[in-house]
DNA sequence: CATGAATGAGGCTTCATTCAT
DNA sequence: GATGAATGAAGCCTCATTCAT
C-alpha cells in the first residue's frame, strides 16, 4: 500500500521541495500570476522538472496552497486557550494574518477560475479545524448561533487582504477590519441573517 | 456652438455605447483582464475603433468604471430614508450589490497595480457620497463612532465579492455577509479598534 | 486645354495649401514616417480631405517633395556668380543645406521603396538645374571632367544629413563634409573613376 | 567547468545561428525595420525562440550589428599593405563595401533613434581600428591633416549607401563615389575646413 | 530523470486607408 | 465636397506548456 507511491529519489525529493519553496515565495509575493519560468529559476531547476511534478500551473498552485493550508490547520489546532471565545478569535486572527501576508493565498480563495476541485480540499481542511472552535464559542454564547465555519472563513479571507491593496496603507490595516468582523459575530447584535444556502464548496456539509 | 463637446455623429455615438456596453459586460464578467480585442469583437467593431475612443486599455477601464461609480453615487444620493441607520444600511447594500455583480468594479477597488491616480478619483467620489450618511448614522448612535467612510467602503467591497467566487454559491450569498458587517458596525459591540492610521487614499481626509 | 483641370474652389485651394504646408513641416521634422492623421490635424482638415487630394501617402510625399525641389531649383537658377567654380560651389551648398534641414527630403532620396516614378521627376529637375553650372565649371577647369550632375547630387544628398544623425554633433557639421566633397571634385586630384554606368534614374540621360 | 559560458546545446546553437543568419539577411535587405516575426519565420523558428535569445528587438539588432562590425574590424586589422596611403584606401573601401551591401549597417550608423549606447560601442570599435591607419597616412602626407577618423567613417557610411538606393543603378556605383571621397582627402587640395567641433560620439576623442 | 530550448496563441497598440454621414 | 469614424493587418512582446537532448 505504501508501495503505490514509492518514495522519490533523494535528489528528486529535494528538487520537489525547492520547487514548492520557490513557488510559495513567488506566489506569496506576486500572487498567482507569478511566472512558471521564474519559479523554476528561483528553485534552481529547469521548467521541465517542475512540469514533471506538476503537469499544470494549477497543480503547482494547488500543491503550494495545500501546504500553506495544512500549516495553517496545524497552527489552528495548536491554539491553547481555555476560553472558547478567545480561542476562536485567536484562530480568526491566525487565518487572517496568513491570508494578509500571502497574496497567492488570497488569489486562490478569490480566483474565479474553475480549479474548483483542488481547492475544495483545502477549504474543507480549514473548515474542519475551525468548526470545533466555532461550535465551542457558540455553545459558550461568545458567538452568534447563526453562522457557519464557512461564513467565518469566507469573511476572514476577504477582509484580510484589505491593507496591502492601498499603497499608502499601514500594513496592518487589516487588523482593524478583523476587529470589526469579530464584533459582527457577537450574539449581542445578531440581526436575522438571510436564509441563503451557504455554498457547498465552502461549507463542506 | 451647441454644447461644450459637440455631439458625436449618430453612428459614432452608437458605436461608443456599444463599446462601453461590451466593456462593461466583459469587465463585469471577467475582471479587468478582459482582452481588448474580445471587447471590440463583442461590440461588433474593429479594434481601431475602440482605440480611437480609448487610446489605452487603461482609458477604457477608467471610463467604464467611472460610469459605474457615478451611477452608484447617484443611487446612493437618491436614497430617501429618514432613519439614519437604515439609510446607511441601504447605501451599504447598494454598494455591495454593485460590487458583487461586477468583477471589474472589485478589481478596480482592489487592484494592486499603480493605476492609482485614475482610480483614486472614483474612490473619492464614493467616499464623498457615503460620508454624510455615515456621519448622520453615527450622530444618531446607530453606528459606532470609530470607523471612517474609508473603512466602510473597503470592507464592503471586500465582502461583496464573496459569493461570486464560488461556483455553486447562491448568487446572493453576499447579503448574508453584509448583515454580519453591518452588525459589526453596531455601537453596542464596539471593541477598541487598533489605532492604525487609515490609508490616505481611502479615507480622503 | 486649360479647362481640363478646372481651378479648385477657393476653400479647396486653401485646404490644399494648408495640407501641403503641414506635410512639409511634418516630413521635414519627423521624416517620411510622419503620420497622415497628424498631418491632417496640423492642417486643420479631416483625413478624408487629405485623401481626396492625395489618394496615397506616397502621392502626398511626392507632391511635397516636388514643391521643395522646385523651390530648390528656383534658388539654384537664381545664383548670380560670374566665377563658374564658385557658382557650382554655391549651388552645392544650397542643395546640401536644404537636404540637411529637411529629414523628409533625405528620406526621399534614400528611401528604398518603389515610389520610383514619382521621384524621378524631382531628380531630373534638379539635375537639369545643376548641369549647366557643372559644365561651366568643368569648362573652366574648376572641376574634374569625369563626374556627372547625377554624381554630384547623389553625393551631396548623402553627405548633407550627416550632422543631424548624431545627437551631440554641432548642427552644421555637414558643412565640414561639404568642403571635403568639393575638394574631391578638384581636377588637381582626379584619380581615375571606375567606369560604372551611372544610374539612369539619377543621371536622367 | 568548460568555458565561461557553457556551450549551447547542439540544436540551440543551430537555431541561434539560423536566427542570426536570418536577421542578418533581413536587416541587410530591409533595414532595421525588418519585422521580428518575419525574421523568426525566415529562420524557421517560433517567435518565442527568438525572444529567448534576444529579449528585445534592440538586442537582436545589437547582436547582429555587433557581429558585422567586429568582422569589419577584423578585416581592417588584417590589411597588409606597407604603403600608408594605400592601406587607408583599402580600409575605406572595405568599410564602404560592407555598408553598401548592408542596409542595416547603414541604419545603425545613421539611425536617429536614441539607441545610442549600444551603437556607440560599435562606432568606437570601428574608429579605433581606423585611427592608426589614418594617422599613418597623415604622417606620410598621403592624407590631409585636418580630418579625424570620425569624419572618415561618417562620410564613408553616407556615401556607401548611394548605389543600392536606386533600383537600376549598377550595384558597385558606390566605388565611384569612394574614389571621389578619397580624392577629397588628398593634402593637395585641402581647403580650410570649417571649425565645427566634430561630434564626440563619432570622433571618440 | 533533468534540462532548458521551442512553441505559438494571445495581448496591447499603431497606422494607412476606406466609407458613412 | 468635407469630415472624422471605422477598419484590420501588422508590429512587438509574454507565457503556459511541450519536447528534443
Amino acid at each position: 500500500m505504501a508501495a503505490t507511491e514509492r518514495p522519490l529519489r533523494a535528489d528528486a525529493e529535494r528538487n520537489l521541495q525547492r520547487i514548492v519553496a520557490a513557488a510559495t515565495e513567488a506566489f506569496g509575493r506576486d500572487g498567482l500570476e507569478a511566472g512558471v519560468d521564474a519559479i523554476a529559476k528561483e528553485a534552481g531547476v529547469g521548467v521541465g522538472t517542475l512540469y514533471r511534478r506538476f503537469p499544470t500551473k494549477g497543480d503547482l498552485i494547488a500543491a503550494v496552497m495545500q501546504a500553506r493550508t495544512s500549516e495553517t490547520v496545524r497552527l489552528v489546532r495548536a491554539i491553547d486557550e481555555p476560553d472558547p471565545g478567545r480561542a476562536l478569535a485567536a484562530a480568526a486572527r491566525l487565518v487572517a494574518e496568513r491570508t494578509a501576508s500571502d497574496r497567492g493565498l488570497f488569489d486562490t480563495l478569490v480566483a474565479e477560475l474553475p480549479c474548483a476541485q483542488t481547492l475544495d480540499g483545502m477549504r474543507s481542511e480549514l473548515l474542519a479545524a475551525l468548526e470545533p472552535l466555532l461550535e465551542a464559542a457558540q455553545d459558550a454564547d461568545a458567538v452568534r448561533d447563526d453562522i457557519t465555519a464557512g461564513d467565518l472563513l469566507a469573511i476572514l479571507a476577504s477582509v484580510a487582504r484589505i491593507s496591502p491593496r492601498f499603497w499608502d496603507a499601514p500594513p496592518d490595516l487589516w487588523t482593524r477590519y478583523l476587529v470589526l468582523v469579530l464584533d459582527g459575530l457577537s450574539p449581542r447584535v445578531a440581526s436575522p441573517l438571510p436564509h441563503v444556502a451557504p455554498p457547498r464548496r465552502l461549507a463542506g456539509r
